[in-house]
Order: structure tokens, then C-alpha cells, then sequence
RNA sequence: GCCGGAGUGGCGGAAUUGGCAGACGCAAGGGACUUAAAAUCCCUCGAAGCCUAGCUUUGUACGGGUUCAAGUCCCGUCUCCGGCACCA
């Protein structure tokens, strides 16, 4: 008989929520502990199992953590500002915030009826006028210290979304949400400085404890490489200066390229004799959209800019520029040297448009292809017979007595993209006047709420929906009490999650965002769990803001997350991404009806390493259904009146090692396992000893709180609840057993194993071998040469033939 | 192309630092209980072979190597997944 989950589970969820269980004091005398899930976006299909795979392994970490005597933040919230929910707008003509509200009361049920220990009490939502209007102060702040500015750019414009998207929007040319091509186009956009804090990105995760993987993607995100930067004459006034990371090959840079998008182009097209060729080429690298202009299978195209040239400062050879659009504006100088034996993009442009390939570091074939790796320096002068290394060293500083150039750091990371023409995004609290500029809207008028709409189509020409709102629009500089008018961007969704662990230390505060005494004493978050795919962008802009916060004396540290991990993706059963299209995509209602919470809870665990992206899988729920089942079943044979023996000793210690170090490790699925293990174990009794199951109670109750509490009070005691009770100890001496199995191999094949006692010596062990009638077939004692002896644990004889 | 990660039975997956490969679970087969079924419980379960109470050989993507001993370490190859991608 299946043990009543509905009842069982609605009655400990309605108990912790009347009881405000998991409400986290501000103070005490406990040790703080602050776990931190991603807050989820209320999408209107509702949760979807890579959610609760999460949030039951931070869950759990939160359960065991209060077990273990620690007063635990574990907070959760709604990221309800974003795409989809305009969309639907658009749509159907639904405000956003009725959808939006919906959305969220439909995953508050499914939380809570999977029974989440989160602090109801310190919910928070971004689309809140009370949350946003301090995203809206950091805003103010940054501007105020120069990090944020206003620049007219070529930005990544979706065609189908009508948006501006940063960077990490654009996945191989094409716009993450709606995969149409992204053009290029030009935009006076918000921007934030955080390549600024590119070096302290980078640097201060030396502090902090992520899993490898995800500092390596933040670091190869913001891209450092150390170079130069040098001058090439144009002509008497003018000079190109471009970036390289390889001063050394200078004596072989045979040319030069300008990005299409290079100012200097403007100049240069009264100095030469094909400025209309040049132009035209420039116009249609423009409208080429970046999936076309990144397609790195297509052949590199490219005009000479014909009647000029620059001298390579080493070699003093007048070389030919020229124009390409595979070089990029946005990074070094949007100019390059070309030097096609050392470069394979330079070579294969070089051998497209004949110019000249001369080698200057020796170990390649240059005929086949550009060699990139060290060697010495040949046909390079001063710098002959050098490596790569010492080279740059010597031409950089060449370069500097000379004026003509000087080291210089470059990064990938560029400014973060702030603009949204959106309306379902925070207001941005700026008002442009005439007189004045760019003024913030006054701190004591903020929020600037969002106004009223009756329509969320955009114009045609991609004006937004709020630059529609001429009464809106219009208004007074708070400076100068002209007429003015306000931002109509809004701001993108990455920015209400970029401090949003802040507010929940203090949500409901009116006058500050967090008060001091609380951040000090609640931060920096212990542990951070969230997926891989917002280990680089989400991961690196909360940590920007949260630096430039630290800078402004806001937040007590300078990392806001100790420690990070990621869980891997839930795919359909078919190994694809789960998707409506696909219809593979599994509904957590349907779970917990059939199978219940903690069913669901501990199946999620089950499924397979947790770092990893597993398969889903329903067969396996009707096993750890029956699991449950059994743990239900084991009060039955509770025998109060037996006490422990010492192998029940050694058992429950050995369990409580195991499944306390899986947890830590977040290696679930072998945790579930050992509990699987000692539950048969206890099966296999007559009678179980009360103790023992008070064990599986508390070592199970982080993944299956609602039956365990439930037995617990049945079974175990009416007076303390299971959750109060103490995360037990192991005790070392009990972790191993008295008697061992030693495996015997001769020549290192398994021939048998022997049950000895702990910590037996070679020499008796290897009589036991001799003397066993099994065993000492394989051995013939005069050709011994060699014994090996890992004590308790394996003996290899090895003999001659 | 570059940077990560993975490849183990019919399936999902175990195997702290090299030390009994296949824990735990699913599926399957057999049995018990039952009028029957479901549920539950017990047994078997990588492959091949043989003189079949057992024994032998073989086996962790593929090919080499190191070692008394390799799923684990080293060299090379292939496949899959994730991230980045003309970043000079």
C-alpha cells in the first residue's frame, strides 16, 4: 500500500507556512548561512523541471545547513521584467502586469507544493515600483560616477524583435530569443562602463570558490592579451595606430587594414583615387548582418585604398592599406597590421589579393600556411636571432624611445549595452535637456514609474512605445526647469537581476535599498547554485555592480557570491532541449499528482550527477516512488526494546559519513543511493532498533522533508519536530568495519578475496593465501619474486612461471 | 578552429588519492502469495566459452604506452554535448 503523500505533504506545507518555519532572523546568536537559488522568470507554461532541480539541491543544502545549527537565508523571488510577457501583450492585448501577477501566483503553487524551504516573508519581484525604484537609484549612482554614459554606436538591431541587443544577445549572428539576423544599426544608447572593472573581474576570483569551468568563461569572456599599439605614418599629419599582439612579426607586416566602420575612412577618401569604390564598400558591410559578416567559412573580401600607403616604421617600406570587414571596430583600434606569415587571417587575405608574404619567425612553412607558433626572429634586423618573447620585449621598447608606439592591454569585454526600446522593462531615470544635458530625475521622485499604455505595438521605425507618450515625454529639467524630456529606454533584464540578492537581506525597507547592519551581517551569500548558461553574462554584471556598490562604502565585500555552482539541464526524453514544439516537455503538476513532492524531490536528485545535463526519464519515478514506500514502511519493525549492536554502530556511521560528504559535494544521486542501501539494510532486520530510523529520518528529511516529518512524528516522537533536530556526527572510529575483505590477485588478476580481520600483516596474510585451498593453486612459492600489500584492502603476488 | 565536459551492461548511472568494474535504481526472466491480477517479497541478470555445485577467457569509445596493478595516469584517434568564435 503507498503511503498517503496528498494528505501527508499538503499538511507539513501548510504547518511551515502558518509556522513561517524557514523565516531567516537578522540576527542571533547562530552563525549566518545565506543560499541562494537564481530567481525564476514567471513564464506563463509555468515551471519547468530544471527549476525544482535546483532548487531542491539548494534545498537541501538549506535544510541540512538549519540541521547544522545555522540561521539560514534562503530567499526566492520573481525576475518579471522581460520579453515575453510584452509579447504576449502585443499579442493579446494583456497588460504585462496582469500577466505577469498570474504568472507568478501560478508558480508560488507549484513552489510551495513542492515544498520549498524559502522565506515566503522576503519575496520580491522586479517589476515592484518598490524594487525597481532602487534598480533605478543604482542606475543614478553609476551615472553620477561616470559609468554610465550616453554614445551614439552601431548597436545589434534584432529585425524581428525591433530591439537593441547586447552582445551576448546575439548568438552566430541572430537574436537569442527569436533567432531572426541582426543587423547593425546606429543608436544613441545608454551605456555602463564595466570594462572598467575588467581587471578586477578577472583578478578577484582568485577570492572566491566557482567551479573551474566558470571562472575559466568569465575570464576568456573579458578576454585580456597584452600588446602594443603602434603608430604607422600616413602622411605628414597622419597617423593609423593599430593593435597587435605581436610587436615581434612588425618587420613582416606587409599591410594594413581598416575596419569599414574606421573614422579615419572620412579622411583618408579625399587622398585617394577610388573613394567611391571604398564607400561603397563600407555601405554594404553595414547592411550585412552579422550572421553574414561572422561567417568565417566565406571568403575575406576587401578594397585597397589606392594612391596611399603607410610606412611600416621598422622596415620604413612604404606598405598598402587597405579596407576589410574582417576586422572589427570594437576591439584594439579597429585597425590592424597585417603580417600574413604569422597570422592565418592576414595569409589567407594575402593570398586572395597577391600581397606579399615575408617570414620573420623561422620553424613554419610559410608556403602552406601562416605559422603562429615561437621560433627566432629572421629577417627582422636589430630583433634577428631573437625569440618571440624576448622580440616583443626589445621592439616595444624600440618603439617607445621612438614615439611610435607602446604597450597597451586590450580586452573582448566591452561596454554593456543598456538600452531597451521596450516598454516592460524599469523606466531609465534620466530627462535630457537642452540646457543642461542628461540630468538624473531627483532621488525623491523616484521611482519613475512606468507609465500607462493603452497599446504595446511599437512604430514602425522601431520608436518605442514610450516615445509615443508625448505628455510623458515632455517635462521639466530638474536642474534648470526648462523643458526637457525624458529617457523613453528602458533598461534590460539583466539589471534587476544584477542585485537582487541585495534586496533580500532587507526587501521591504522604504529608505534604503538594504539597510548596513543587515548587509554586514548577511553577506557575502554562501552559496550560490544556477545554471551554466548565466555563468558568464548574469554571473559577470552582478559582480560589476556589486564592485562599483563596494566602491560607494554600499556593500561590506567585494565578491557577492562566495561560492558558485551550476547544475546541468534537464533535456526531454528524447535527448532534446524540452520545448513545446517538440512536445517533450514534462509538466511538475503531473509529477506531483501522480507521484507526489517528495517522490518528485528525490527522483530530480537520482537522475544523475547533478553537474551534468541528464535525459528524463519516467520509469525511473516508479523506483524511488517504491523507495519512499519502503522508508514508510520501515516503522513497522521498529523494536523499541533492542539496542544497538555494534555492526548497526558501524552501519549508521558509515551512512551518516557518506550521505553528509555526497551532500557537500553536491554529488545527490550517490547520497540518495547510500540511503537507498541503508534502508534494504534496515528491511533485512527482524526488528530495527529506534535509533536507526530516527538516522534515516534525518538523513533523508533534506530530500523528502514532508514524509519524514511525518514518520518522525508518528513513529519517533510527537514532542520535536524532525527539522529541529541536530545533523548527526560521525564518529571515526565506526566508519570502517573490523573485518575486511582483501582482494588476492597473483600477478595482478583476481584470484579470490579472504575475510580477515583489520589490520592484518603481509606475512600472515600471505599464509592464509598459502594455506587456502582456492587460492594457493595459483601461487607456487618458490617463484615469488614480489608481494604488494595495500593493508585491508588488496594483496598481489607476483610470481614467475 | 579554440576552450571546457563526456563516452562504462538492455537502460539511467556507481567506482574519494591507480587497488575486487558494474554500487543504487529501471527494464527483463524465474519463483512465492493470490481463484486471477495489481501491489509486495525472494532469486537471476555484461559477453563468450567449457569438463556447468563450478571454472576459464574477455570486457569501461578506438589504437598504443607506463605500472605488480589502469574506467582512473601518459601519447595519438574518433564521436557526442556545452561555451566562445575573423578579438589582431
Amino acid at each position: 500500500m503507498s503511503y498517503p503523500f496528498k494528505e501527508i505533504e499538503k499538511k507539513w506545507q501548510d504547518i511551515w507556512f502558518e509556522k513561517k518555519s524557514f523565516s531567516a532572523a537578522d540576527e542571533g546568536g547562530k552563525p549566518k548561512y545565506y543560499a541562494l537559488i537564481e530567481f525564476p522568470y514567471p513564464s506563463a507554461e509555468g515551471l519547468h523541471v530544471g527549476h525544482p532541480r535546483s532548487f531542491t539541491a539548494m534545498d537541501i543544502i538549506a535544510r541540512k545547513r538549519r540541521m547544522e545549527g545555522h540561521n539560514v537565508l534562503f530567499p526566492i523571488g520573481w525576475d518579471a521584467f522581460g520579453l515575453p510577457a510584452e509579447n504576449f501583450a502585443i499579442k493579446h492585448g494583456v497588460h504585462p502586469r496582469e500577466s505577469t501577477g498570474r504568472n507568478v501566483a501560478n508558480f508560488k503553487r507549484q513552489l510551495k507544493m513542492l515544498g520549498f524551504s524559502f522565506d515566503w516573508d522576503r519575496e520580491i519581484n522586479t517589476t515592484d515600483p518598490a524594487y525597481y525604484k532602487w534598480t533605478q537609484w543604482i542606475f543614478q549612482r553609476l551615472f553620477k560616477k561616470g559609468l554610465a554614459y550616453k554614445a551614439d554606436i552601431p548597436i545589434n538591431w534584432c529585425t524581428s524583435c525591433k530591439v537593441g541587443l547586447a552582445n551576448e544577445e546575439v548568438i552566430n549572428g541572430t537574436c537569442e530569443r527569436c533567432g531572426s539576423p541582426v543587423v547593425k544599426k546606429n543608436k544613441n544608447q545608454w551605456m555602463l562602463r564595466i570594462t572598467e572593472y575588467a581587471d578586477r573581474l578577472i583578478n578577484d576570483l582568485d577570492e572566491v570558490d566557482y567551479l573551474d569551468k566558470i571562472k575559466t568563461q568569465q575570464i576568456n569572456w573579458i578576454g585580456k592579451s597584452y600588446g602594443a599599439e603602434i603608430d604607422f605614418s600616413v602622411s605628414r599629419d597622419l597617423n593609423i595606430r593599430v593593435f597587435t599582439t605581436r610587436p615581434d612579426t612588425i618587420f613582416g607586416a606587409t599591410y594594413l587594414v581598416l575596419s569599414p566602420e574606421h573614422p579615419m575612412l572620412a579622411d583618408l577618401g579625399r587622398l585617394i583615387s577610388n573613394g567611391p569604390e571604398v564607400r561603397n564598400y563600407c555601405e554594404q558591410a553595414k547592411y550585412k548582418s552579422d550572421l553574414e559578416r561572422m561567417d568565417l567559412s566565406k571568403e575575406k573580401t576587401g578594397v585597397m585604398l589606392e594612391g596611399l600607403g603607410a610606412v611600416n616604421p621598422a622596415t620604413q617600406e612604404k606598405i598598402p592599406i587597405w579596407v576589410s570587414d574582417y576586422v572589427l571596430m570594437g576591439y584594439g583600434t579597429g585597425a590592424i597590421m597585417a603580417v600574413p606569415a604569422h597570422d592565418q587571417r592576414d595569409y589567407e587575405f594575402a593570398m586572395k589579393y597577391k600581397l606579399p608574404v615575408r617570414e620573420v619567425i623561422s620553424g613554419g612553412d610559410i608556403s602552406v600556411e601562416a605559422y603562429e607558433g615561437d621560433g627566432l626572429l629572421v629577417n627582422s634586423g636589430f630583433l634577428d636571432g631573437l625569440n618571440v618573447e624576448k622580440a616583443k620585449e626589445e621592439i616595444v621598447a624600440w618603439l617607445g624611445t621612438h614615439n611610435l608606439g607602446r604597450s597597451k592591454i586590450n580586452y573582448k569585454l566591452r561596454d554593456w549595452v543598456f538600452s531597451r526600446q521596450r516598454y516592460w522593462g524599469e523606466v531609465i531615470p534620466m530627462v535630457q535637456c537642452d540646457k543642461c544635458g542628461w540630468v538624473p530625475v531627483p532621488e525623491e521622485e523616484l521611482p519613475v514609474l512606468l507609465p500607462e499604455v493603452k497599446s504595446f505595438i511599437s512604430g514602425e521605425d522601431g520608436k518605442s512605445v514610450l516615445e509615443g507618450l508625448t505628455d510623458w515625454v515632455n517635462t521639466k529639467c530638474p536642474k534648470c526647469s526648462g523643458s526637457a524630456k525624458r529617457e523613453t529606454d528602458t533598461m534590460p533584464q539583466w539589471a534587476g537581476s544584477s542585485w537582487y540578492f541585495l534586496r533580500y537581506i532587507d526587501p521591504k525597507n522604504m529608505s534604503e535599498f538594504a539597510a548596513k547592519e543587515k548587509l554586514d551581517y548577511w553577506l557575502p551569500v554562501d552559496w550560490y547554485n544556477g545554471g551554466m548558461e548565466h555563468t558568464t553574462l548574469h554571473l559577470l554584471y552582478s559582480r560589476f555592480w556589486h564592485k562599483f556598490l563596494y566602491d560607494e562604502g554600499l556593500v561590506p565585500c567585494k565578491e557577492p557570491y562566495k561560492k558558485r555552482t551550476s547544475h546541468g539541464m534537464i533535456l526531454g526524453s528524447d535527448g532534446e532541449k524540452m520545448s513545446k514544439s517538440r512536445g517533450n516537455v514534462v509538466n511538475p503538476d503531473d509529477i506531483a499528482n501522480e507521484f507526489g513532492a517528495d517522490v518528485f524531490r528525490v527522483f530530480l536528485m537520482f537522475i544523475g550527477a547533478f553537474d551534468l545535463a541528464v535525459m528524463w526519464n519516467t520509469e525511473g519515478l516508479i523506483g524511488i516512488s517504491r523507495f519512499l514506500n519502503r522508508v514508510w514502511n520501515t516503522v513497522e519493525k521498529i523494536d523499541v526494546n533492542i539496542s544497538l549492536a555494534e555492526k548497526d554502530l558501524r552501519l549508521m556511521h558509515r551512512t551518516i559519513m557518506i550521505v553528509s560528504d555526497r551532500i557537500e559535494k553536491m554529488r545527490f544521486n550517490t547520497a540518495v543511493s547510500e540511503i537507498m542501501s541503508y534502508t534494504n539494510e534496515l528491511l533485512a532486520m527482524t526488528a530495527i532498533p529506534k535509533k536507526m530510523i530516527e538516522i534515516l529520518c534525518v538523513l533523508l528529511y533534506p530530500f523528502a522533508p514532508h514524509m519524514t516529518s511525518e514518520i518522525w512524528e508518528n513513529a519517533i516522537s510527537k514532542d520535536t519536530g524532525l527539522m529541529d533536530q541536530r545533523w548527526p556526527e560521525y564518529d571515526s572510529n565506526l566508519i570502517t568495519e573490523e573485518n575486511v575483505t582483501i582482494a588476492v590477485q597473483v600477478n595482478g588478476k583476481l584470484r579470490g578475496t579472504l575475510d580477515v580481520e583489520k589490520g592484518m600483516s603481509q606475512e600472515r596474510l600471505f599464509e592464509l593465501v598459502i594455506g587456502d585451498d582456492k587460492l594457493s593453486k595459483y601461487v607456487d612459492r618458490g617463484k615469488v619474486k614480489k608481494v604488494i600489500y595495500v593493508p585491508d584492502k588488496l594483496l598481489n603476488i607476483v610470481a614467475g612461471k
